[in-house]
DNA sequence: GTGTACTCAAAATT
DNA sequence: CAATTTTGAGTACA
């Protein structure tokens, strides 16, 4: 429809030349066995459930006859697409092993059929005819018409739709005329893109940013896409907090994030489905709703019951899809396998304060179908924060179905809705973990199998246990415990920081502050502590500054601030994890240890497996700063900043802190940031993890070593000196490079 | 296509 | 601090 076909063609060519793995769709699932070593029970797949086997554009099966073959294409997955990953993060399990009775962190293997068999079967009892009738899940709109799974993400390319008239309803049962398509087949969805003439974009695209890094470069994998966009969303709303911070005005950059994101489609899993969201694993986290309405998990920005017509063989109803219990009415979610959850409605209308009764029309008429559909319903949970109580934290908890529903008199007197939710058996665990970790909080004796309570030996501000719940050993070889690097000269021998004159605590917005102005600016860290932006070099405030101990921009010198432990993974020996959910932008640790010269490097560099060398940042941590690109804020645009290596080297075998212990891998959640705080010589920073993304407890903290896909790094394998040192990689993410250094 | 009612937000304010 | 007000975005639906 209209003249845009010629634009959409160039618009399809110019990404397809761009990006040419969006369109390379071909994948096949690595099933996830859970091992029953020790005759462990309880076999359960990891993280991922549903997805055994890959359905790229979520076909439903659709066989209505009347219809040509692949001419309904829809993006509802409610056939068991989605992921078909094994550890979509590359986080290594993020299962974690801390019950005794359940299989431990498993590496990616063979399929193992009883749970294939299971999950399969499952999905399709809830969807096949004959059971309860057939379901098809239809558009309720066309922003809907998306011919994708989400298995990409989508920058504007994958918003290519298919014009209105070739989906005909489900009701008109066949179309009037000339709606046959030249669709080829399953694959061949993105080449209809290709083709150019049938098809049009959704919308018109307010801006393409092609010429953003923000794509995917070398993963097509959902879990990829789902974390761009969350990444590059928390990116966006730092910096539109930071400026709004900086004029004192605070207004929802929540929303005004979501808004940008939203406009330039920049977005993963269009359109709406049942059952799983490719790329979303149980137990993922989110800080704002709008993060949930960005990767297809929850549609509505407040409503807490997302719902959508689907077909089934009789009729089309409406039937919930996902729900959010966040406390806003008298919900109960103390049992982590049921939940009773509130109908919509009721409390009042937006100018009346008067209370009412609920009506059953759209969340509670959506939820009653599904009582008699039986389909599966996403369920997001939420906990207070602990790092911010004015703040709540939504857990993705999996599969629900609807087991019963009443009526009764709410608080108020009048009619509320309730309905009864079961969680489908054989899923990971997700709010459960919280329920555990609140436990042991609680009565820290409850946690088992603690080797150590504390390997700080109180030089920490909080304890790190460490444990082992997957073997016998007893526990690192010995090392002495530090809580920051030992230069080679002490630091007042060092080249000295620069201070401020800022009474009391920097604030931002003063363009006196000269640590702001070190910091380009901007102080680098917002009101709650969190890095905004990463920067070749941060300079937080020092003994030299006016300012006191408060100011907001001291944050890595005041030490750890999360409760960690130190735990023995399945095959790659040490590792770390948190018991506190980890906001993007936290400061983890620092990577603690002795300056070490080159050259002792070379005489024994081979031995020593806990060496940090500033040389090599990450991919994921090169693109932790591409939201406020969006914002086309010639400020950041000139400050393009090239990644710097540093000279230092830091050697933990001998003493170091528990970022000696994080693992490497391809997919990870931490990178490293140089900070300044204690001297002024700025080739030996201190090196400051911080997390790439929302991480949630108990998943293991990994950064990116390097080497791998460094072209330089792979030709040293096998040669020089690195070669001692590069070692096959097990992180066994979807983009695994196979070797790190 | 347009307008509007509705909503388990999130911050600011009282 | 808790309760209340304010400003909201996406969606369904008229």
């Amino acid at each position: 429809m209209r003249a845009r076909g010629a634009e959409t063609a160039r618009v399809l060519r110019g990404l397809l030349h761009l990006y040419p793995v969006l369109f390379a769709m071909e994948r096949h699932s690595n099933c996830t066995s859970s091992s029953s070593e020790n005759g462990v029970l309880d076999v359960k797949p990891l993280r991922s459930l549903a997805p055994m086997f890959p359905a790229p554009f979520g076909f439903n099966a659709i066989t209505q006859s009347t219809v040509p073959p692949f001419v309904r294409v829809t993006p509802f997955g409610s056939s068991p697409a989605g992921s078909d990953s094994s550890y979509p993060s590359g986080v290594p399990p993020a299962f974690p092993p801390f019950s005794f009775h359940k299989a431990p962190n498993q590496k990616p293997m063979n399929p193992d059929p009883v749970s294939v068999a299971t999950h399969v079967g499952d999905a399709h009892v809830a969807m096949t005819p004959g059971a309860n009738g057939s379901l098809r899940a239809s558009p309720l709109s066309t922003s809907a018409k998306t011919p994708t799974s989400g298995t990409f993400w989508t920058p504007s390319a994958t918003n290519v739709s298919i014009d209105e008239d070739e989906f005909p309803s489900l009701d008109d049962n066949m179309p009037a005329s000339g709606r046959k398509t030249k669709r080829a087949g399953r694959r061949g969805s993105n080449q209809a893109g290709s083709s150019g003439t049938d098809v049009k974009r959704k919308r018109p695209n307010k801006s393409l940013n092609t010429e953003l890094p923000l794509l995917p470069s070398s993963s097509n994998h959902p879990r990829e896409s789902v974390e761009i966009v969350l990444m590059t969303y928390d990116a966006l709303r730092r910096r539109l907090l930071q400026l709004d911070e900086a004029k004192d005005v605070n207004r929802r950059q929540d929303l005004k994030a979501g808004a940008i994101m939203a406009g330039k489609d920049l977005k993963a899993n269009a359109g709406k489905r049942i059952g799983p969201v490719p790329g979303v694993e149980i137990g993922d986290i989110f800080y704002f709703r709008f993060e949930m309405c960005l990767i297809g998990l929850h549609a509505p920005s407040m409503a807490g019951i997302d719902y959508m017509t689907a077909s089934f063989s009789d009729k089309d109803e409406p039937v919930a899809i996902c729900i959010v219990s966040a406390g806003g009415y008298e919900n109960e979610d103390d049992d982590v396998d049921v939940l009773i959850y509130s109908g919509q409605g009721g409390s009042g209308k937006h100018d009346k304060k008067q209370p009412d009764d609920q009506k059953l029309e759209r969340g509670n008429l959506a939820l009653e179908r599904s009582l008699h559909r039986k389909n599966q319903i996403r369920v997001v949970r939420s906990t207070k924060d602990v790092s911010c109580p004015t703040g709540k934290i939504y857990i993705y908890d999996g599969l629900y179905k609807i087991d019963d529903s009443w009526v009764e008199k709410g608080k108020t007197g009048f009619n509320i809705f309730k309905y009864k939710l079961l969680r489908e058996p054989g899923q990971p665990d997700g709010i459960a973990v919280w329920k555990m970790i609140q436990k042991w909080k609680e009565n820290p004796s409850s946690r088992g199998r603690v080797i150590l309570p504390d390997i700080s030996s109180g030089a920490e501000n909080i304890p790190v246990c460490l444990i082992n719940d997957v073997d016998d050993e007893r526990g690192p070889n010995h090392f002495v415990y530090v809580t920051t690097v030992k230069y080679l000269r002490h630091t007042t021998s060092m080249k000295p920081l620069e201070g401020c004159m800022c009474l009391s605590v920097c604030l931002p917005g003063d363009t006196n502050c000269f640590c702001a102005q070190q910091n380009d600016g901007d102080l680098p860290y917002n009101s709650m502590g969190l890095l905004v932006r990463r920067k070749p070099l941060i300079y937080e405030c020092s003994v030299s500054c006016q300012c006191s101990f408060n100011c907001r921009n001291r944050v890595t010198q005041k030490g750890i601030r999360l409760h960690f432990e130190v735990f023995r993974t399945k095959d790659r020996g040490w590792g770390l994890r948190s018991w506190d959910p980890i906001r993007a932008g936290t400061f983890i640790c620092e990577y603690a240890g002795e300056v070490i010269s080159k050259t002792r490097v070379e005489d024994d560099g081979e031995e020593d497996e806990y060496i940090f060398q500033a040389m090599y940042l990450g991919e994921k941590a090169s693109r932790w700063n591409c939201g406020p690109e969006l914002l086309e804020d010639p400020d950041i645009n000139n400050s393009n900043e090239v990644f710097r290596p540093f000279p230092i080297t830091i050697s933990a075998k001998n003493s170091g802190n528990i970022a000696r212990f994080m693992n490497h891998s391809c997919s990870p959640n931490v990178f490293w940031q140089p900070v300044l705080y204690d001297h002024g010589d700025e080739d030996y920073p201190h090196i400051m993890f911080f997390a790439i993304k929302h991480i949630p407890p108990m998943t293991e903290l990994t950064y990116d070593y390097g080497l791998h896909g460094d072209e330089a790094g792979q030709q040293e394998i096998g040669t020089g000196f690195m070669s001692q040192r590069a070692k096959k990689c097990l992180c066994g993410s979807p983009n695994c490079q196979g070797y790190f250094g």
